[in-house]
DNA sequence: ACGCTGATGAAG
DNA sequence: TTCATCAGCGTT
């Protein structure tokens, strides 16, 4: 199975948002193949959208959103979580999908994703269901660490995306980004995006 | 509803 | 150098 190439992540933010969903988030850690079907995710684009990071221009944490399409952004929020994006758009357009969700792939993947949380600070939930439906749980669950910041993602062999051919069930959902409050009028906008429970 | 936690960027 | 601000999570 092939990784999403340069071109998938190199259109509008929304289309890459929603074509990303159901798409596979595959993560190889300490010889352990983490993964998980993209469920939810979020648009931020450009320097106009007053909840993007790149709101206020270039900045050393950001940088990587200026850049190419296919890289990943990982930052620090709230002083304990990581959260991890997709670089979209051309160069010099800073803009980005955060995922927000994913649902743990059947079988052996479930185990490993177990394993690889023992011992891992503040994870106490230790249900498969709820790993992963959050921006900080399935980074902590994945492993993905600002170590990852500026990772390309259709070269590496530590973190990319695949397309298992599975297909959605049902209509795409859409809704107001999750805790951008300080965005004023853009916090209204219905930029995140997620499948149904089926 | 709140505490945890520390990088970030703006102010001084 | 200090300060308020966070694209969250878990517990009350």
């Amino acid at each position: 199975m092939k990784k999403l190439p340069r071109l998938f992540y190199e259109r509008d933010t929304h289309i890459v948002a929603k074509e990303l969903l159901g798409k596979v988030l595959v993560r190889k850690w300490r010889g352990k193949l983490l993964a998980g079907r993209i469920w939810e995710v979020e648009c931020y684009v450009g320097e106009n959208d007053k909840a993007c990071h790149a709101r206020k221009g270039k900045t050393k944490r950001n940088e990587v959103m200026f850049g190419r399409a296919g890289h990943a952004y990982v930052y620090l929020i709230y002083g304990m979580y990581n959260c991890l994006n997709m670089v979209t758009e051309e160069k010099d357009w800073p803009a980005a999908v955060l995922i927000r969700g994913l649902v743990p792939l059947a079988g052996s993947t479930e185990d490993v994703l177990l394993e690889s949380t023992k011992g891992v600070r503040n994870f106490s939930s230790r249900v498969p269901d709820t790993l992963l439906d959050g921006p900080g749980k399935l980074t902590r669950a994945l492993h993905i660490l600002r170590a990852q910041n500026k990772e390309d993602l259709t070269t590496s062999d530590k973190l990319f995306v695949i397309d298992d051919g599975w297909v959605k069930p049902g209509q795409i959902q859409k809704a107001e980004r999750i805790g951008v409050d300080y965005a004023e009028e853009d916090a209204k906008l219905k930029w995140r995006y997620f499948l149904s429970a089926d």
